[in-house]
RNA sequence: GGAUCCGUGGCUCAGCGGUAGAGCGUUCGAUUCACAUUCGAAAGGUCAGAGGUUCGAAUCCUCUCGGGUCCACCA
């Protein structure tokens, strides 16, 4: 054995050594399945992306349980998969498009899809192999991809279901839309940002005085296509003003003022105008008095032709020329340029969001969020830290309908079809209808795809029910969702919905929310601070079982944790601390006339302060405190086992030689989840020593990977 | 505005009702003996502040101050 352990000599091998040799699909085969399984289903990482350092931090947490669940002889599974992301994605891909001088604008829909899966296809295998430096021991033969089409065929079935059983409509509805990305985002997706900007009072005049109402807007671009303002009725100072008819400053069209408690007599003048078409507010006031919506602004991000002589215009340009015609009109009466409001941008490209109506696929929330919260309220889905279910019943309670429409290339597409003749739209979970029921053959497909969390959404069955069969039945509900809690919201609360909706089960039992990593100073990590860790730089200077105790090390699973290099090199000597006990250990013989257990006092207390730790660490994993076992380990491999025991056994080496090699078979299992490469890379060695003369049987296991877990 | 979390030694964090803990850092010392990716030792905290509950509080309650995060229709 070299003086120090080198993790280059041997993570590759291993990592072969184990998925060659069959070690990852669960033991025994679903089919022939007894006893209780444990299954995680991995959140599918970004096929596009290399991995973040986040990534490692739900792989050393996930590989980490699975390893001990499948040392404890459970059957087990680590479903892996890869996600298709696509509003990301083409994002992506679209600035890359960019660099060449082109758009996504150049190639027509079946082309750019194309490239984009070939494009993606060529990046897969980038996070796959990175997975496995990792140390990922996830079942490689029940790889999915969010857009293979099995998992699309279930997507489809789903679809058509919640069609079928009216949960599904199509509505010309407001969305929250990105003139720059081409497509409308859910409310999730909109990032709220402060911002400073200026707040115009405008006048409109009366229709029979020489009197102006004056009213506080930030965007006064969409007057021409107000019909009307509105005031609190509670509000003693303008309440008398509903009824009233004013003139629209820009088009000289009669508005009327209405009342409605939604505003806030405190805002500006407490008179606000109505812009129904692109605002979600106003747009409720509409449907609720039943006001005209009058689209200002299109798709493009340009003015509407209702915009006369502003149409075509840029939101902007519009909005510089409408103030100064107005201003020349002396309808401003000032300009409060300091206002600071809260708006949405974009959460990728960080454009304004203008909400305006367009045609979307929404899904009826509320009987699917009233099941979930059932499920959650009664246990069915427990999380793990309990602040994240209160967090999860808060948003269930508060969820609206869903937009699963989005207007891009990269996904999946959306299985309905409109007939041209009579407008009906026709939904199939299978082939593309023929015709419509009224005859027509003239049948066009919907042009938007799913919202990637859509599909997502339906993961964990989607998955199990296109692996083996039996898989589904044996394996759902899944065991343990880990997933950062930036995306309970997103994913785990629809993976939950649709989970019961359309197996009438819950995906998974248990939720074990983690936090985000952040640097050495506890900053939040991004390109532009310059302060990304990268994972596989990490794994590849210090090896990879010391970056995944970094990882786990020092902070609870639903924390976020402070990452530094320190730490990841702390661990790092502790793996060498473990190889040269084993280095020491296996330097000596077993004399095999000596039994075990002797009667040397240190022996007992090794032994007994070893059956303590096993305790408290499985006690510890059992209850997903991850960083408490590894600390546990930590203190009693270094301090208990090293510097205490090994130091006292120094001049009755022949004698202590039982207990030092059960107490090292031991420890190397008890490390085996946390540091799979070198806890395996001693265990072969000490295999080959031992296994067979022995009498104990020591290191009797060809493979720790799959060695049974200590009992205390 | 609502929700939620946090404030413990220089740094990052455990502890959550019974005499203050770890890792890193710092200081001093050791070292041909498995490991200098080592060993031994030390310094360093009135547990944000103020009240309260209790025989007893870092730990429970209230308030204040200071940070973080998520949500929200304030145009």
């Amino acid at each position: 054995m070299d003086k120090t352990y080198n993790h280059k000599l041997h993570e590759k091998d291993i990592y072969t050594f184990w998925e060659k040799g069959g070690y990852f699909p669960p033991s025994p085969k679903a089919t022939e399945g007894q006893g209780k399984p444990f299954t995680i289903i991995m959140p599918p990482p970004n096929a596009n992306d290399p991995l973040h350092i986040g990534h490692a931090r739900f792989v050393a947490i996930e590989d980490t349980l699975i390893r001990y669940h499948r040392m404890k002889g459970e059957p087990t599974l680590w479903l892996p998969g890869a996600d298709h992301a696509g509003i990301e994605t083409q994002f992506v891909f679209e600035k890359r498009l960019k660099e060449q001088g082109k758009s996504r604008f150049d190639f027509d829909r079946d082309t750019l899809f194309k490239m984009i899966w070939d494009y993606v296809q060529e990046n897969k295998g980038v996070m796959e192999n990175q997975l496995r430096i990792l140390g990922a021991s996830c079942d490689w033969t029940r790889n999915k991809f969010t857009l293979d089409p099995e998992i699309q065929k279930i997507v489809y079935k789903t679809f058509k279901a919640l069609s079928d059983d009216g949960l599904l409509y199509r509505g010309d509805r407001l969305v929250n839309y990105c003139t720059v990305c081409g497509t409308g985002y859910s409310e999730l997706e909109v990032d709220r940002i402060e911002r400073t900007d200026p707040l115009y009072y405008v006048r409109y005049k009366k229709i029979d005085s020489a009197d102006y109402v004056v009213v506080a807007t930030t965007r006064p671009e969409p007057i021409f296509a107000d019909t009307h303002l509105a005031v609190n009725p509670k509000d003693k100072k303008n309440k008398d003003l509903i009824g009233t008819k004013v003139l629209n400053p820009l088009t000289k069209q009669e508005m009327e003022i209405i009342g409605d408690e939604f505003v806030d007599p405190e805002f500006g003048t407490g008179i606000v105008k109505l812009t129904p078409a692109h605002d979600f507010n106003d747009f409720q006031v509409a449907e609720k008095h039943n006001l005209p919506i009058i689209r200002a602004i299109n798709p493009d991000g340009k003015i509407s032709q209702a915009g006369g002589k502003y149409a075509g215009l840029y939101v902007k340009k519009a909005r510089a020329a409408i103030v100064h015609d107005l201003q020349e009109n002396g309808l401003i009466e000032k300009i409060d340029d300091k206002y600071q409001h809260v708006v949405g941008i974009c959460y990728r490209c960080k454009t304004n969001i203008e909400p305006m109506t367009r045609e979307q696929w929404f899904v009826k929330i509320r009987p699917l969020a009233d099941k979930a919260l059932q499920a959650v309220k009664k246990g069915e889905v427990k999380f793990a830290a309990e602040r994240f279910e209160k967090i999860a019943i808060h948003w269930l309670k508060n969820l609206r309908d869903w937009n699963i429409s989005r207007q891009i290339v990269w996904g999946m597409a959306i299985p309905a079809w409109q007939c041209k003749e009579c407008n009906k739209w026709i939904i199939t979970d299978s082939e593309a209808p023929m015709e419509c029921s009224c005859g027509s053959r003239n049948l066009v497909q919907d042009p938007d795809t799913f919202d990637t969390w859509f599909s997502s959404g339906q993961w964990p069955f989607a998955t199990l029910q296109t692996t083996e069969p039996g898989d589904f039945e044996y394996f759902y509900p899944t065991s343990v969702m880990n997933t950062g809690y930036d995306i309970v919201p997103f994913w785990v609360l629809r993976m939950i919905m649709l989970g019961l909706y359309t197996t009438g089960n819950v995906p998974f039992k248990n939720v074990l929310v983690h936090g985000l990593v952040r640097d050495a100073q506890g900053q939040k990590i991004s390109k532009s601070k310059g302060n990304v860790i990268n994972p596989i730089e990490m794994a590849d200077k210090y090896g990879t079982d010391a970056l995944r105790m970094g990882i786990l090390w020092g902070a609870l699973v639903e924390s976020d944790i402070a990452l530094s290099e320190n730490n990841i090199r702390g661990q790092r000597n502790f793996g060498n601390k473990i190889w040269n006990i084993a280095r020491f250990v296996l330097s000596t013989p077993l004399v095999s006339n000596l039994q075990s257990p002797t009667s040397n006092e240190d022996d007992e207390r090794i032994l007994k302060e070893l059956n303590e730790s096993i305790k408290k660490i499985t006690d510890a994993l059992d209850q997903y405190r991850l960083s408490e076992a590894a600390e546990e380990l930590y203190e009693f491999v270094w301090k208990k086992f090293a510097d205490v025991y090994l130091e006292k056994t120094k001049d009755r080496r022949g004698d202590a030689q039982p207990t030092l090699l059960f107490v090292l078979q031991e420890s190397l299992k008890l490390a085996h989840p946390f540091m799979p490469f070198i806890t395996e890379a001693i265990w072969k060695i000490a295999n080959k020593q031992y296994s067979v003369n022995s009498p104990q049987g020591f290191f009797k296991e060809e493979a720790l990977i799959t060695a049974r877990w200590p009992a205390s």
